[in-house]
DNA sequence: ATTGAAATATTGCATAC
DNA sequence: GTATGCAATATTTCAAT
């Protein structure tokens, strides 16, 4: 992962859409380069992917969550992992410190779909309780620098 | 926004560089009648752009955290984005539900990196005091479902 | 890095709803 | 008017050197 990756990672987190020889043009490579050097990415998992980034508002998916989840007793990570990935209004989950043995993202439609989705989750036979924070804007919202630090 | 722009969208959050003769291939559509609804979606800020999906333990980000933000009296939503998007850290922000005024979500190389960036947030004027919660491990992160609710 | 064949993107135009 | 498919051209990909 040397600077020249870095810079190709940008462009792509800019605009994954955009050619090899585009991307080329930025980094002072031919488009064959810079197509080994994004396969090398992607096999060495640097790259997962590419993806569409959908205004969530007009989807229908305008409303969302971050849900601390208290769970009973010890729970293991991967458990956790497991009960609320079914769930499709879980956009991201992670544990973290603090009083609290996970976080969860939701996205629902609705405020009454995120106390479906709300519900669902505290249905689940790891979770004691949880405290909900709902969002009302979303300030910001941007792909992480590719040239970090 | 029909059921086939919707089908559209899902594949295009799935490979954002898969081939308009693919997706066609999918929704049943031909190539330029797909390249003409995307462009479309485009316009309309329905799909905003195509972007890379980056690791961010192999970027050198591997360390992130949720900061619930306190501000001293009332501050606008518009104000509070202002003084968290300069940061190079912060991923996202929110206002919220709750006795906080703002969630930030912070991304940063290290647990070191992480705390200049706190120091920085907390520094800012219209910050009184801030609750972090740092993650662990990331259980789950991905793109929301389009065909939602 | 350049070449050249195959795949893909993009535009114009005719057609159907 | 709106959306589609087909065909023609331009561009891009990708494996070869």
């Amino acid at each position: 992962m040397n600077p020249l990756d870095q810079r190709i990672v940008s462009c792509l987190v800019a605009n994954a859409r955009s050619s090899y020889a585009e991307v080329g043009k930025v980094v002072g490579l031919s488009a064959p380069a810079v197509k080994r050097r994004v396969d090398r990415l992607l096999d060495r998992g640097v790259l997962r992917g590419f993806t569409a980034v959908v205004d969530p508002e007009a989807l229908g998916w305008g409303t969302e969550a971050f849900v601390e989840v208290h769970c009973r007793g010890n729970v293991s990570p991967s458990r956790i992992r497991a009960r609320v990935e079914p769930l499709p209004e879980v956009v991201a989950a992670y544990t973290v410190t603090g009083a609290a043995d996970a976080i969860v993202h939701l996205r629902a439609a609705d405020i009454h779909q995120l106390e479906t989705a709300l519900e669902r989750l505290r249905g689940l036979d790891i979770v004691d309780r949880t405290v909900s924070t709902v969002v009302l804007s979303r300030l910001l919202d941007r792909p992480p620098a590719a040239g970090g630090g």
